[in-house]
DNA sequence: CGCGGGTTTGATGATGCTCAAGCCCGGTGG
DNA sequence: CCACCGGGCTTGAGCATCATCAAACCCGCG
């Protein structure tokens, strides 16, 4: 069931595994969450309440710049957390949107609960030590791409990097994701080979 | 004398203050390094075996691209951490050269003895928590910053958030932190007022 | 005085954006 | 079963932004 890949995640990430007992714990505090196909999970103005952990579906978060259209910063598919960290931690407005981009299955939990559940399970502490410390490595790699690399370098380094969100997210998506528009991403693909 | 701002940011970022026991294992553990204008702290190649806290002048971090030219990827001031995160963490070789652009003085720690450290001082596994986070955000918000803006716009972006960069790194290195080349960030200072 | 790092200026070209139009295809209702 | 609609993808022309390369300039320092 869809604790199970929660369970394994941790055992994962911690390097440890995780008991029984900690296991009910974590059934206890985390509750199924279920989102239809475009339904929101966090609105731009709202707090992010939840931090989701996804164990079926896709996701994407993202905002509005100034003329109106959606730029996309983060997509998510299973095993990805889902939540704007600002928001989350700091209980403070959100300015992103995120939303489901197929019907999707969530873990949810409020920080309050995770802060006693990590107080109960140092698993838990160490895996969100290792998820910081990959999520910053990721972040720096992502920006000095995004910096010295040309539009098709990123695009190839996403086809290698995360094969499967071209299957899932539309075309248009990955180009926002990408920083590049639309169009570019389609003459892009036309070019290469 | 320099721990005082190393305690000083311990209780800024932890909420908490520390005691003069704690304070007394914090000297221990942590050791002044000076190092001259030029000298690197890490070398590419190397394992990045210290985490140093700036308490005097300032560094950068950066790698050569395959033409060969620097790529800035990170600066640091006073009262900023300069490691390389995957390095120190996973004791790998790094990717990344650190070096001195002042005389510049240090407290710096390895993992092993920072891990210790962590088990006695609960205010240090806070402040880090507290900076994994605001580190994430700082770093969503730069990489969307580098997608969406000009050039013009993150110079700007830059003078508001870090105007004490824009004093003590020569241009050409601001341009390079930037993302841009320093005929670029001429030319844009130019037209600016 | 002259060297050298840093900065500026100019000319040219590549990359990717904008806007507008057309296309493809799956779904819906007549 | 077909016609139409709409979303997503493609194509094209023109343009803005920025990189590149080369040369000159500026200034502090030996």
């Amino acid at each position: 069931m869809m604790y199970e890949s929660l369970f394994n995640y941790i055992a994962d990430y911690s390097r440890s595994s995780i008991t029984k007992d900690e296991e009910d714990l974590i059934k206890n505090a985390f509750r199924p969450k279920i989102l239809r196909k475009n339904q929101y999970f966090l609105q731009d103005g709202d707090v992010s309440k939840y931090t989701g952990f996804i164990t079926k579906g896709a996701m994407r978060q993202y905002y509005l710049n100034k003329k109106g259209d959606e730029v996309i910063v983060n997509l998510f598919i299973e095993n990805y957390w889902a939540t704007d960290r600002e928001s989350f931690f700091n209980l403070k407005p959100s300015a992103y949107n995120i939303d489901a981009c197929e019907d999707t299955e969530l873990l949810i939990i409020t920080r309050a609960d995770l802060a006693e559940l990590m107080k109960k399970i140092p698993a838990l502490v160490e895996m969100i030590r290792v998820m910081d410390d990959r999520h910053a490595i990721a972040a720096q790699k992502r920006l000095a791409s995004t910096i010295n690399n040309k539009a098709e370098d990123r695009y190839e380094e996403l086809l290698r990097s995360n094969p499967q969100f071209i299957q899932r997210f539309p075309q248009h998506q990955i180009a926002s994701y990408l920083g590049i528009t639309k169009e570019t991403l389609s003459r892009l693909k036309k070019a290469r080979k």
